[in-house]
DNA sequence: ATATTTTTTTAGACTAACCTAAAATAATGA
DNA sequence: TCATTATTTTAGGTTAGTCTAAAAAAATAT
């Protein structure tokens, strides 16, 4: 079983790679987490020892299959806890932070499962932020963008998540535009890169970055 | 603010208390936490310094007001997260305390003073123990002394809130010790006297004052 | 009253999670 | 390319909480 602390580090790569880092620097951990990059080195050789994360020194760290399931129950946990905050106990949204992040780190199946029920089984946290689901399949409702698709997939373009002119521009510059058909040919674990095909046409290579920008849907 | 473990001692001295030793031996608490007698020499050193405890080595230990309010709230919120595991998460009585072993430890006011509220102020646990109340000090006394017990029960004396030798004298020419059982036989409304038969021996008309200064539990 | 046994404390060591300072590596830029 | 700067790791130290083994104190028994 895993300490509240070694929770907190798995939990903040998840949110710093939702937010585009991949992989996460050793000083951007250790900033979000408010302590020294030397402690966060520490963490990271032991959390690599136990397989939840992808470390090599100087190359920074991504999460595993493992520390990425991990990840999303912490993050369920402590939305479910501030909606029972908010629902039941009369809590503003502003008062439910510093608690959730105590309660997330209850070790309990059952606890998580009754909540859920007593709740209703909510879809969103009082914040607009998606419940991840139980079980891993079923995560299939946060697959927005391109990373979350599997090889063989066929997508459609629906939006972005970055609008700068940079960015469209390249999109425009490799065939993607609103509605553009893709299929994922090849996902590279070494680098995260992924092939694909755009309306059919001959292959791109795009790096983790732009995918984590492209909205698709399944098609 | 304390750490869960702080907690734990203090709780865990609390209830060997309750039970009768005092003071509370080194052995018996090791014993009852399950680590080394040697630990809890440490631990007892630090808790000392914090004035959470009286201790001098080789002497036992003893709670000061202070560190028994504290063990009060932690078994208030023990008690209170039991309630709500059971009345709405569906827990049976014999799931429930692992998890709140855990929730106890969880620092929020405002989330014990809720979840009283929600829970409509219950005044004790599924297993049919006493709530401490939030505003402590009077809850000690009043629910752990004679006085506060009906006609039949079964109780033994585990402490007095007097122990001038005019008081301790006094219990000793009526056969009442520490560890002495006692059965309420009668309850006077008149004069509030009471009265008891202590280890099954003749009856014994006792005092409000004599009966307020006896801490007992239920046997 | 003294010897034996039990209890408690001290001394020294370990792990997890942090720190600072210095060294190693990577990135930047002239 | 080579020097400078920034990032990351290593080395060594700290605190909380645990341990074992040995010493000290208290309790018990002869």
């Amino acid at each position: 079983m895993l300490s509240a602390i070694e929770e907190n580090y798995i939990k903040s790569i998840y949110k710093l790679l939702e937010a585009g880092h991949r992989p996460v620097s050793t000083n951007s951990l250790a900033e979000k987490m408010d302590i020294k990059a030397a402690s966060a080195t520490d963490m990271l050789k032991r959390l690599n020892e136990k397989l939840l994360i992808h470390y090599q020194k100087y190359q920074g760290v991504t999460l595993t299959e493992k520390g990425t399931h991990i990840a999303l129950q912490i993050i369920r946990k402590h939305r479910l806890w501030e909606m029972f905050l908010v629902e039941k106990l009369n809590f503003t949204w502003d008062e439910v932070h510093d608690v959730a992040e105590q309660l997330e780190h209850i070790h309990s199946e059952k606890l998580i499962q009754e909540l859920d029920r007593f709740l209703e089984y909510p879809r969103f946290d009082p914040h607009g932020e998606p419940i991840p689901s139980a079980s891993l399949e079923m995560q299939y409702d946060q697959r927005t963008t391109l990373v979350n698709f599997k090889k063989g997939d066929h997508l459609r373009v629906t939006g972005v998540k970055d609008d700068s002119p940079l960015y469209l521009t390249y999109l425009d510059s490799i065939g993607i535009d609103l509605d553009t058909k893709i299929e994922i040919l090849q996902l590279n674990e070494y680098d995260n890169t992924i092939l694909i095909s755009t309306n059919g046409r001959p292959a791109n290579l795009i790096s983790i970055q732009v995918a984590q920008n492209l909205i698709v849907k399944m098609d």
